[in-house]
DNA sequence: GTCATTAGTCAACAAGCGTTGACTAACTCG
DNA sequence: CGAGTTAGTCAACGCTTGTTGACTAATGAC
């Protein structure tokens, strides 16, 4: 056999030592979990397994469950950043987007619920609130300008939450005329917070 | 001695054999601590020692923490029903609950994070759409009438919910002309949603 | 007063958690 | 090639959790 019996060799050591991918692989998963459920719902050994990585990685890459949830939350939902969205679009996209089926493909939502169990949790508060000030509050802001632009900021980031809530403990999708009518609301409601003629 | 050192009578049993009134420590001490800092971050341990009685009082009473959990949630906010505000006054009154110091004397908003921490995991989001339909949505729909009833109500769920986190992680009171403009800015939308001339 | 029932206590359990350090294998540099 | 560094694995630690069953003492029925 000029192969040999890879059993052995393949037992040990079968990820190809690429540092910066397990690193990427291990917060991705983080990631995943952590917006689905939260931050004590989700073990360390939960995340590894994610990740095909072993537990003791997530010491040697971010310290611990601590660092590595902070890290998790910090490059979290890049390509969600609300000062990316198309303001004149605004009300009507958010609304369809919170009126879907929460299980659905086309979810979109997982990492804002990230941060909402982030924001629930006293233990991760204080993060919450920064990243809520950075990616929410401060962009919006800058949308709205004038002189009720703090306010107003805040008020449609708790807009935005209080919905979020809604969708997710719905557990099902609105469907035909009750969609319609929530949708509909929620448009016009976004649209008078915004401080547009409805 | 007549009366003989009191030590070994006092270490066994100094709770007078009541069994309603220990049930009762148990779930009140159980809806604050949970009220406070959710599912998970409480252990039996803590509401025991809160409730001045035994962990195992815990499963004889209530089968075991869920069953606790849910029986605290079922018999919470008793007084903060939405159903017995002043519909008159409700978005000023909500405007000023929603702008108070988070840490302030006067409250009011605990029973309701109990609700909030109970939709945001997974475990629990089941029960909180119960008790959020129960107590929110289906009174608030009751005010309203009309078509778009459900919509509203359902929305108007989310916004306090969403205020409800807003002040959670706020951490702060605001303070002079901030807070006027940001109760000027909730009164408004809240009086929106219910349908009326603003 | 006696005996069965029940309220409350105590100690221990199995399981799961985050964390740690020793070990092995792979890469890098001289 | 050989030494040193680094990536990844493994087994175990100490701790906390919810749960359980054996025990003690107070109550209530007769």
């Amino acid at each position: 056999m000029d192969t040999p019996s890879p059993t052995a060799a393949e037992k040990r050591s079968r990820r190809p030592r690429n540092p910066e991918a397990t690193r990427a692989a291990i917060l991705d998963a983080a990631r995943r979990l952590f917006g689905r459920s939260g931050y004590d719902q989700v073990s360390l050994r939960e995340i590894a397994a994610e990740a095909e990585a072993d537990v003791a990685l997530v010491k040697r890459y971010f310290g611990g469950k601590e660092g590595l949830f902070t890290e998790a939350l910090k490059t979290s939902f890049q390509a969600d950043r609300l000062a990316g969205w198309d303001r004149s679009r605004f009300a009507q996209d958010m609304a369809a987007l919170m009126a879907g089926d929460p299980h659905g493909p086309e979810t979109r939502t997982e990492s804002f619920q990230f941060l909402l169990s982030a924001a629930v949790s006293p233990t991760t508060a204080p993060l919450a609130r920064i990243a809520l000030q950075d990616r929410f509050i401060d962009p919006i802001r800058a949308w709205i300008g004038g002189e009720q632009a703090e306010a107003r900021s805040r008020l449609l980031t708790a807009v935005i939450v209080g919905l979020l809530v809604e969708r997710l403990v719905r557990g099902e999708a609105l469907q035909g005329r009750p969609r319609e009518a929530f949708m509909a609301e929620v448009e016009q409601m976004i649209a008078a917070v915004l401080g547009e003629p409805v």
